[in-house]
DNA sequence: TATGTTTATCGTAATATTGCAATATTAAAC
DNA sequence: GTTTAATATTGCAATATTACGATAAACATA
């Protein structure tokens, strides 16, 4: 085959899964530090801040929305693009749940 | 066309992005909280966990152990599975960070 | 209305990922 | 040495991703 057996997981593995997938590419890793980094909203202007071809920017721009991790708003002729922190946050508290548990874990290996 | 152009960006971007690729599939998500939830390194009995041929679970430990997410080791017959707390630590910080300067970030949107 | 600017979508080629049956490898147990 | 087990590798089909040229859509402005 070579679809993704979803079903066969819980919703918060593939939750999780999905927001990781979306960040599992460089250029989406750089659109989302140029937000950040901006310390506001952006735009337009992020195409020329990438490497890649317009058409690219915008499916990347899709799936960084799609999986929650940013909005876009349509700011008259531009879009403006902004961090979802929600999403963030989840990845954040998600991280931190497992390093936690790292912590007092056995030592073993 | 086709493969991802990694040298338009930088080694950390990079290195991030390769790290949450490879978490970006609910059944590698499924094998490292596995690895979390048994507190110590499991080995042997992965394949068993997870509603995938074994053949399919090898590949995805391998991906992760590519990624730097686990380490295994030979355990006699079987193989010994552990995660990698120092890459764990790396996401974490990461996100972190991120969450961090969202935190002082001028309110838009 | 015509023109330029910005972003999205379509179509398509190149490449990567997912999944598994079959097979190979490795090492313990007999 | 043969059998049994655990894991890896190979080969392949189905599907997904990445990238971009061409084109469309939306809107501002001349």
């Amino acid at each position: 085959m070579g679809a993704t057996k979803t079903e066969h997981f819980t919703d918060k593995q593939n939750s999780i899964a999905t927001m990781a997938k979306a960040l599992g590419h460089p250029a989406r890793i750089a659109i989302v530090e140029y937000l950040i980094k901006m310390n506001e909203c952006i735009c337009g202007d992020i195409v020329n801040e990438l490497p890649l071809a317009q058409p690219t920017v915008s499916q990347h721009l899709k799936e960084l929305k799609n999986a929650g991790l940013i909005k876009g708003s349509i700011e008259g002729n531009s879009i403006c693009y902004c961090i979802d922190e929600k999403t963030i946050e989840k990845l954040q508290n998600y991280f931190a749940a497992i390093s936690k548990k790292l912590e007092k874990r056995n030592t073993c290996c």
